[in-house]
DNA sequence: CTGATTGCAAAAATTTTGCAAGCCT
DNA sequence: AGGCTTGCAAAATTTTTGCAATCAG
């Protein structure tokens, strides 16, 4: 599995942080160093890693972390709505964080994964949920196709 | 595992389907009765299905068939961009046809997935593909939230 | 025929669990 | 202090592989 995808570091950005813990704390868990590990791997790094790759990376930042602890962690946080798994080209799962939306291009060649901001469907997707009888918390739009290097 | 959801159970509906033999032929590939189960499975039935459902559903057409063949066609159908791993609440693989786009409402409280066919962002995100230099094969939409019953 | 494909069973890899020790509150 | 959490290692699951037999073209 390819472990280190992108590089592109954003910077702590401590805010949205600790509103997780916020969360945490008022969901009435308890903030553990083992938590705060796997949060600020979510947090900082990238948008999209393997339960591997937050392992690995969480060891970085707490050496004696286990697997087990990282399954929990991450079950934890999907459950609490904190983060979210998705697809990827292969079966292996992928977490991204679940707060508002992501939107992302994806290479069926390369299978390399382009984020992008702008979200080109908030109203129509909020109508249409309503519609539905629906109350949306956040969304995911993937559009997969063939990246500019790959054509 | 909740191995079956639904049991709408959709026509046949050959012409997809011998379009789906018609992609596999043209690609190179023997038409094998192990390869016909898994097709129709995923064409006739339901909308997503992990690698276990797949398994069983193609034993009922195919009883003799095993969970290795199912996994091998899964995965040459993934490369030959006929299906697609999709996210769902748990970390498992569900697939779908990769086929234009799929759109979904998806329970964070019964983790119920809820299909539906209007496509709210096509145009934009058409243009928003092009802008960045990005060949549009396919799209899926997720929407997380609570459904109606789940208010 | 001939080589791609299958099914089985074993091997790998991934996830989950049981539990005593440790830490947060 | 009390109970939620952790880390370890073992168990359970899921996915992949090796290979001889079989089948599609």
């Amino acid at each position: 599995m390819n472990a280190n995808r992108s590089s592109q570091y954003v910077a702590p950005h401590s805010g949205a942080q600790n509103n997780y813990i916020q969360r945490l704390k008022e969901a009435g868990y308890k903030i553990t160093p083992a938590r705060l590990a796997v949060l600020q791997v979510i947090e900082n790094q990238l948008g999209h890693l393997n339960p591997a790759q937050v392992l690995q990376a969480a060891k970085a930042l707490n050496p004696q972390i286990g697997r087990a602890t990282v399954y929990r962690a991450l079950e934890l946080f999907t459950v609490l709505g904190l983060i979210r798994p998705i697809s990827c080209g292969d079966g292996a799962p992928l977490y991204i964080r679940a707060e508002g939306g992501h939107h992302h291009l994806v290479c069926n060649s390369c299978n390399a994964i382009i984020d992008f901001d702008e979200c080109v469907a908030e109203p129509l997707m909020q109508q249409l949920a309503e519609r539905k009888g629906f109350q949306v918390q956040s969304h995911l739009l993937e559009i997969y196709g063939l990246c500019a290097a790959c054509r």
